[in-house]
RNA sequence: GGGCGCUUAGCUCAGUUGGUUCAGAGCACCUGCCUUACAAGCAGGGGGUCACUAGUUCGAAUCUAGUAGCGCCCA
């Protein structure tokens, strides 16, 4: 019929298409007239690969931002990387230790051109994959967190939060990562249930031949223990009151505390004190005036305050330490519990709570206006549920640990004097002056050091949608007035706290503005048992694999039908096959029509008229729908409406009744209507599907079409006929009753029938659809009637009867079984409305819309029964 | 231990202020078709005591309380 091929082939197309886009530079966006749609990218770590929560990530914004494009809106949507301190510099220094090369012999400024070589080298390989996932970023306005102007609005936004007042420097019980050699926020710590040991070990009290029991996960911070406390009602350990214990193997002598935080029931009841390590002990010693005692390096390794196996690794440390015990008989027995122990996000090491001198930064102040407009919608979260799980965190919020023992990042610009003293400033120059001036006056450049660490990566990325317009540095600038606050924000749950709140707080705090009107939270992509996808299990599709397999539009399609907001999405590897065959229907669509001779001298058929007349009216519908979802981003369901749109709508009905008889050709009205009506489609299509509705549209586009679907406008909802599409409700009734007739029947679809209708209860007939139906199912001749003519088969569809003829097929035993049982359904509904009906308090109370609604059922449902009993009499006769 | 949320068809999920034949969708499943756009397809079909219990109400998947199971966050 034509050279188009039978299946849809995407892989050159998309290719193509998205070449073309770029060049053409229809995402680019510049401040102009028009109102802007803006979006930033969650910057995805510079060396990173793209990952399955990426594809879904930016699927969803490129849905987003392709229909803000074609809705007419200046639509800038920002792409960009983060540094990813902690996750970059640990791939830097397994990189140089394969090379031999130590981190900590060479110098910082030999490190940094080491890890910008590895920056270089593996960074933006995940935004060239984001192109072929089809993503419409201003690739022209790529930002990467260390870029020099966001590097500046770091370091401005360092010193002014200083100058505040809101960051302070302090010693702090931190989340040590002894792997890394750096604090870590208490976000970034995973807490695991694993098995451990209980050990119970006895202490002697001093002077005496007594001793107490306390019980401990570890032992080797014994060496560090400065205190026991006990709980003040508890009888056991009263006399211990004003005593003093001995802690085990050192003999240091440490005193008794009374505190009502000790859980009687837990372990002896009696609790070992080491404030330097734990920090529920640290509070306690706070409390009850006991020293700390920090036994470890920073590496983990026993230090000489430990006084035994110094130079130990803590883990070896324990066990040296259990084993001498157990020699001295202190070891009083060992169980196993389970406990609930912190690791590293990113080094997977077990954490050590450790006392250390950090940068922190006030929150209260900063919690406070972000909590607000959360709560009153300013920033509306979809799904909405998540505003509880933000107000009770920000209601909760502790001050925030910004330094890192990192040297990949942004240098803290705090400069200290020899005696200790520092000031916080931009550079060393303007540090020397301030110094000078404040502190000691005949200060050398020399005499200052900076700060040898680097801030939280976050402490950058909180400022991203304003560093990457410049609002830091240039207040006023043009882009950063016309660009933010930025529209929608896409990201999971999981970094609401990391990354939403802190946005939020940056937003209000240095442009007095929110830095978002939307955030769309979507869940995370599991595998189909519901394991979360992770390299060791090996349960991650590979991405780029998946598009070769399916197709960009294909595996789009397949995140996106099962990602409801806030719902993990199970992800199945047939839900992108669905998304490809999706793909396949439509090219067959479009295959149809260009198979299609186009007679100019035909006239327009009434069948294909009315078909027309309905799927405008279908169309207009279907769009009301769509656009509803749309503003509730509700994604997934909008996607559904399109996809039943085009292959029910579109394929199963419009085309078959608009459809010439083989190897006839079509009018040329008919085929202009059903063009626009494809063209249309494609355009609804586009968003989610960005590279088939090009390559179609590019064929069915008319003279004054946009070049390119991406800039063509996106079809607006009107106002759409209820009459046609009722009558096409029920003539669509008809149609299904008679296939199912046939089926049953095994009548097949080439043998034409003959078709009866009869009207009841007065009701006149509809004749719309009257010659859709005869070519759909086949009938030769439909006429109406006021009885049953012999030999027909009934069906009843509503209060109509159809009436067949079916010579052989007849049997009439199985119609009265099947009407006998409609009838005994039927009247079991009526009781039931009756009995509501005859209930005075209902027909009180409940809304007149809501009685009338059921009278009209009783009717309707009157009427029914009285035809089926009618037709049984024949029957029966 | 504290807080939040969930439980609807075999699976994944919709179901807005309680009221339309409200018990839905997609997938899966079953039956019949290689019918001339598409077997990556067409046509038809079955399937749920809305976790359980009690209550409020004329009326409950929807509101309240309790029970069981599951998940997430925090400690």
């Amino acid at each position: 019929m034509n050279d188009i091929p039978k299946h849809y082939n995407p892989g050159r197309i998309e290719s193509r298409w998205y070449a073309e886009w770029v060049q053409k530079g229809y995402f680019r966006s510049e401040p102009d007239e028009r109102p802007p749609y803006t979006m930033v990218i969650p910057p995805p770590n510079v060396t990173g690969v793209l990952h399955m929560g990426h594809m879904l990530n930016n699927t969803i914004q490129d849905v987003l931002v392709r229909r803000a494009r074609m809705r007419g809106y200046n639509a800038c949507w920002l792409p960009g990387t983060d540094h990813a301190s902690i996750a970059t510099e640990a791939k830097v220094v397994n990189k140089l230790q394969s090379e031999g090369i130590d981190k900590k012999k060479i110098t910082r400024e030999e490190f940094l051109k080491h890890a910008w070589e590895w920056k270089e080298k593996h960074g933006g390989i995940i935004l060239e994959q984001l192109k072929k996932l089809g993503a419409s970023c201003d690739w022209d306005r790529t930002k990467f967190t260390m870029d020099e102007d966001l590097s500046d609005s770091v370091i401005n936004v360092f010193i002014d939060l200083y100058k505040k007042g809101l960051i302070y420097r302090g010693v702090r019980m931190v989340n040590w990562d002894p792997k890394a050699l750096t604090a870590l926020s208490d976000e970034e710590v995973v807490h695991k249930e694993v098995q451990s040991k209980f050990y119970y070990v006895r202490y002697q009290i001093q002077d005496t031949d007594e001793y107490v029991t306390i019980a401990t996960t570890r032992p080797e911070t014994i060496l560090g223990d400065t205190g026991i406390c006990i709980h003040p009602e508890d009888e056991r350990y009263k006399h211990l009151i004003g005593k003093k214990a001995l802690v085990p193997l050192i003999d240091r002598p440490v005193p008794f505390i009374l505190d009502e935080y000790v859980d009687r029931e837990f372990g002896t009841g009696a609790l070992k004190v080491t404030p330097a390590h734990d920090i529920n002990d640290y509070n306690l010693g706070l409390k009850h005036n006991l020293p700390s005692i920090d036994i470890f390096n920073d590496d983990g390794t026993l230090n000489e305050k430990a006084e035994i196996f110094i130079g130990e690794d803590r883990f070896a440390a324990r066990q040296k330490v259990a084993d001498a015990l157990e020699k001295k008989g202190h070891m009083i027995r060992v169980e196993t519990i389970t406990n609930s122990i912190g690791f590293s996000e990113r080094t997977e090491e077990v954490i050590e709570p450790k006392l250390s001198l950090q940068w922190f930064l006030k929150m209260d102040a900063l919690a406070e206006p972000a909590l607000d407009v959360v709560m009153d919608d300013t920033i509306r979260f979809h799904p909405p549920k998540f505003k509880n799980i933000y107000k009770h965190w920000m209601e909760n919020v502790r001050d925030w640990c910004i330094s890192r023992q990192l040297w990949w990042g942004h240098r803290i610009p705090a400069y200290y004097l020899p005696d200790g003293r520092y000031v916080v400033a931009k550079n060393r120059d303007e540090a020397l002056l301030e110094a000078r001036e404040k502190l000691d006056p005949n200060l050398k450049a020399e005499d200052l050091v900076q700060d040898e660490d680097v801030v939280d990566t976050w402490f950058s990325s909180w400022l991203w949608p304003i560093s990457v317009f410049d609002g830091i540095n240039e207040p006023d600038n043009k882009e950063i007035r016309y660009y933010y606050p930025t529209n929608d924000l896409v990201t999971a749950p999981e970094i609401l706290f990391f990354w939403v709140a802190r946005m939020i707080m940056a937003g209000l705090e240095f442009r007095n503005e929110i830095p978002f009107k939307n955030v769309y939270l979507h869940g995370i992509v599991r595998d189909k048992e519901g394991r979360k996808m992770s390299k060791s299990l090996g349960n991650s599709p590979d991405p780029i694999q998946l598009m070769d397999n399916y197709g960009a539009d294909g595996v789009r399609v397949g995140m996106l039908f099962s990602s409801p907001a806030g719902n993990d999405l199970l992800f199945d590897e047939s839900l992108c096959e669905q998304g490809r065959n999706f793909c396949n229907k439509i090219w067959n669509a479009f295959r149809l029509t260009q198979g299609w001779q186009v007679d100019h001298n035909l006239d327009q058929p009434e069948n294909a008229a009315t078909a027309i007349r309905w799927f405008e009216s279908n169309l207009n519908q279907a769009l009301q729908t769509i656009e509803s979802h749309f503003e509730k981003y509700r994604i997934a369901d909008a996607l559904m409406a399109v996809y039943k749109l085009i292959w029910e709508d579109f394929c199963s009905w419009y085309l078959e009744m608009v459809k010439p008889d083989y190897q006839k050709p079509i009018d040329a009205r008919t085929y202009e209507s059903t063009m626009t009506f494809l063209n249309q489609l494609l355009r609804i299509l586009h968003p989610f599907m960005p590279f088939i509705s090009e390559e179609i549209y590019q064929h069915v586009k008319g003279a004054d079409d946009a070049e390119s679907i991406t800039i063509a406008p996106f079809p607006k909802a009107a106002d759409f006929d209820q009459k046609m599409t009722a009558s096409f409700a029920f003539a669509r009734e008809v149609i299904m009753a008679i296939r199912n007739l046939r089926q049953e029947k095994n009548i097949p679809q080439k043998e034409a029938l003959t078709l009866f209708v009869k009207k009841n209860n007065k009701e006149q007939p509809d004749t719309t659809f009257d010659g859709i139906v005869q070519k759909l199912c086949h009938i030769n001749s439909l006429e109406y009637t006021d009885h049953k003519p012999e030999g027909t088969h009934a069906l009843i569809v509503r209060s109509t009867e159809l009436l067949i003829p079916l010579d052989q097929h007849v049997d009439t035993e199985e119609e009265i079984r099947n009407l006998e049982e409609e009838l005994k359904y039927q009247e079991g509904f009526l009781q039931k409305i009756e009995k509501k009906l005859s209930n005075e308090k209902f027909v009180n109370n409940a809304p007149e819309k809501v009685v009338a609604m059921e009278q009209k059922k009783q009717r309707d449902a009157k009427s029914r029964i009285q035809v089926i009993k009618s037709q049984l009499e024949n029957l029966k006769k």
